[in-house]
DNA sequence: AAAACGGGGGC
DNA sequence: GCCCCAGTTTT
């Protein structure tokens, strides 16, 4: 069991963190907000990548091929060429390929909306899986990603190993009503405050309720 | 459980 | 120069 005040800790995110720069996904304009296959793509460009670099390369990408069947007409080197900073670009334009022509062959050129279907397509796994669910389609999942997995278990909200233990975890514990916010304000706060090395605790609207598991205090 | 993929940015 | 970055796959 676990002491910690989620309840009180999400209600000062919703408040606090719309000050700070959104993430990409959130940022995303209106018509991309609930574009699946934008998601999905941008998440794949994404991995192990700084977001602000995802952010310059994904409009580039998309004003050539925003359907699978467009993104299939490039070339892997042109695809490359177009997403460069990203790094892993060539393992990413093969990926990117990959999971277009699936898209076509067995789910009529649609993103699947169904976690299973999700993660059978090449390069995704559970945290680009949950992104499309909840992001790409308004649907119920929870996002893992690095920044859920360290804070959680820094707030003592979560004891966990790895990011699929987390979630796991998360969908027993957390109230449905976060389900699909948590990881958007999450990595707000990673991103600005609660760093993966020396975090920003004085600055953090949430100390009062945190356990500081794993975080070293500066004087 | 650990390595590999990989270039750009921050310090 | 060195370390980190909205992970996933393979060994």
């Amino acid at each position: 069991m676990t002491t910690f005040d989620i309840h009180a800790a999400m209600a000062i995110l919703r408040a606090e963190m719309p000050r700070f720069p959104k993430p990409l996904i959130d940022g995303m304009g209106e018509e991309e907000a609930n574009n699946p296959f934008r998601i999905l793509i941008a998440t794949i460009l994404s991995l192990r990548t700084k977001d602000t670099m995802t952010a310059v390369v994904a409009p580039r990408l998309f004003a050539v091929a925003d359907s699978p069947e467009k993104m299939l007409a490039l070339s892997e080197e042109e695809i490359a060429e177009l997403i460069y900073p990203v790094g892993f670009y060539r393992n990413k334009a093969r990926t990117i390929r990959a999971i277009c022509r699936r898209l076509i062959e067995e789910h009529g050129g649609k993103v699947p909306a169904d976690l299973d279907a999700l993660l059978a397509l090449p390069g995704v796994g559970r945290k680009t899986a949950n992104l499309v669910l909840t992001a790409g389609f308004d649907l119920p999942g929870i996002c893992v990603d690095t920044h859920v997995h360290r804070i959680c278990n820094r707030w003592g909200y979560v004891q966990t190993r790895t990011p699929e233990e987390t979630e796991m975890k998360l969908r027993e514990i957390l109230p449905f009503e976060y389900w699909k916010e948590i990881n958007g304000l999450l990595v707000t706060l990673g991103q600005n405050i609660c760093h993966p090395t020396s975090p920003r605790c004085s600055a953090c609207p949430l100390a009062h309720l945190c356990a500081r598991v794993g975080v070293e205090r500066s004087r």
